[in-house]
DNA sequence: GATAGTGATTCGAAAATCGAAGCAAGGGAT
DNA sequence: ATCCCTTGCTTCGATTTTCGAATCACTATC
């Protein structure tokens, strides 16, 4: 249960500036860090079912993100299983546009594949 | 130049369903993705002078992301640099709310800090 | 021709991720 | 109590990704 998610305030991989932008992009680009907040987002989940829910990742690698955004505050593990905090809840929120993009996105390749 | 980016509509890591968002949480979950458009967003840049504003990201990992992101559709190379399409910007401006919400984190997690 | 800048590749080393097996704890049910 | 099943989570060897310094091929300028 190591505390090595990065925090905003503090260097974080490619910026040593702190920029709290620059922690929520590192934190993010880890691998699974945003389907599960993602699925989170949907129901409180525990451990096993969330490693079924993303189609079997690994669970050594599911026990560290936990950590890692248990650790940033944006996650809390009580008996119905993990959930998103407030913070949580706001960042999964800020994110959402995601969703209407990716059809966005979907659309245009199709187009582009048409023209092929 | 390989063609391995995701694709909406095509199975990717953590998702057999195609599902667009899933493609998306894919392709940005990968070292450095986000941070190189986040760059692109203020201006275009040229292959060194973006390995160097991400604080000496190593080139290889570099050219694998520009050639995803540019398979993606989401970026152009011209005689300027890099640039965003239409649809990278779109991406950009979608995920723009992260700005303001890690400044929220950055408050929170002072203030927990201060109650440690 | 020499020098310097570019986008990009190579390749051995290091780090991250995978995944199957297993551990310890907590219920039920018998 | 024992057996059985589920839970959250760890271990560890194998695989994949990322790193980073050197280098290539090309262009422009002198």
């Amino acid at each position: 249960m190591g505390a090595r998610a990065p925090r905003p305030g503090v260097p974080v991989r490619g910026s040593e500036s702190g920029r709290p932008v620059m922690a929520a992009l590192d934190l993010l680009g880890r691998r699974w860090t945003m389907r599960i907040l993602w699925e989170l987002s949907q129901a409180p989940t525990g451990f096993r079912e969330l490693q079924r829910r993303c189609e079997r990742m690994s669970s050594s690698v599911l026990s560290t993100r936990l950590d890692e955004l248990t650790g940033a505050r944006l996650l809390t593990l009580h008996s119905d299983g993990y959930h998103l905090t407030p913070l949580g809840q706001d960042l999964v929120e800020a994110l959402s546009p995601l969703d209407a993009w990716s059809r966005r996105w979907a659309r245009e390749t199709d187009n582009a594949a048409a023209e092929d």
